[in-house]
DNA sequence: AAAAGCTTCAACCGCGTAAAG
DNA sequence: ACTTTACGCGGTTGAAGCTTT
């Protein structure tokens, strides 16, 4: 037997038990269960806690189950644009590396982000006919979504101000003095008050950490965040909205009258701007056939000369 | 209203590796 | 030094919910 079939058989191996082993979701008592007994006698040698507690489950599912579900700072919810924008950046620079990307987003878990990446961002290079490694699609998430992200961070916490709570805890967008710098590989996005964005030289290659070092980026916040985040991922395009954390519901920006995150980007298109085509800058819901597409089509066209 | 298709995400699986014996 | 045990990670799956037709 390979070591991978020891390991299969350590997690089950009470074999009076092992027909009676549950699989599956896990009901209330068994979370109820579960949480008593690591309130009481803490994490870790989940076999055998698995036993004591007396859970017909094998220590590796109640190790994921306690991790991505139970854990009281974990955080549940839509992935704030901070979020996804860390995300982006981090997998850019690390790859499939969940669980180290993971620690750099308080509360969410590595099989969150995992799933998230799947869904949204796997979904959206489908779309695009590129492959989610390839140099385009990396590029299409450097150049032009990521700066999209940033001006939409910065647009939501400039609509914030003054509305209470929309720079408090960790799903909403920091403050603007909180951003000031966005720093990728190469080049910085400057936050300041302008609108636009120009990528600048790197300064120290870092990663801008939006959360962090901010309490409300931590637990705390994690533990306060029993409603939704904003729904604001790659592919659901409200920028022309904002969102509103105490009633969850989206409202039409007051004074916003945004360009095309590309315009006044160095690879400003022309002819392209959304804007002009229908007043209301990526007035979508879902990425299918919508601005995003064109947007990035026209990105990917024009930057590398491909038919993606 | 119902069926079909799609999306999301909790849970499982296989594997690698560290720790303990 | 070797074997066994435990843990953690990344990939995959499938049920449930949602949307579209």
């Amino acid at each position: 037997m390979d070591q991978h079939g020891k390991v299969s058989r350590n997690y089950n191996q009470i074999s009076e038990e092992e027909m009676e082993l549950r699989r599956g979701p896990w009901t209330v008592d068994e979370d109820f269960t579960l949480i008593n007994y690591i309130a009481h006698h803490g994490e870790g040698r989940w076999n055998s806690l698995a036993r004591c507690a007396g859970l017909k489950r094998t220590g590796k599912s109640c190790r994921l189950r306690w991790l991505n579900y139970l854990r009281p700072d974990v955080r549940r919810g839509n992935i704030t644009l901070e979020e996804q924008l860390l995300i982006l950046e981090l997998h850019s620079r690390w790859g499939n590396r969940w669980s180290k990307i993971a620690q750099h987003l308080p509360g969410r878990t590595d099989n969150e982000i995992k799933n998230y990446w799947r869904t949204r961002v796997q979904k959206h290079a489908k779309q695009l006919r590129c492959d989610v490694n390839s140099k385009q699609f990396k590029d299409t998430m450097r150049y032009l979504w990521m700066p999209r992200l940033v001006e939409r961070i910065q647009a939501a916490a400039a609509s914030g101000r003054g509305e209470g709570g929309a720079s408090t805890g960790a799903t909403t967008a920091p403050s603007s003095s909180t951003i000031t710098t966005y720093n990728q590989n190469n080049m910085n996005y400057n936050m300041g008050s302008s609108q636009t964005m120009v990528p600048q030289p790197n300064i120290d290659g870092g990663v801008q950490m939006y959360t962090s070092d901010n309490s409300s980026g931590g637990t705390a916040a994690a533990s306060s965040d029993s409603f939704g985040t904003p729904v604001s991922d790659l592919t659901e395009c409200n920028y022309s909205n904002n969102y509103n954390p105490v009633n969850q519901d989206y409202y039409p920006a007051a004074n916003q009258s945004l360009t095309s995150p590309t315009a006044g980007y160095h690879f400003n298109q022309t002819g392209m701007d959304c804007t002009e085509q229908n007043g209301n800058w990526m007035d979508c819901g879902d990425v299918s056939g919508n601005l995003w597409d064109v947007d990035d089509m026209w990105f990917l066209q024009h930057q590398f000369g491909s038919n993606a």
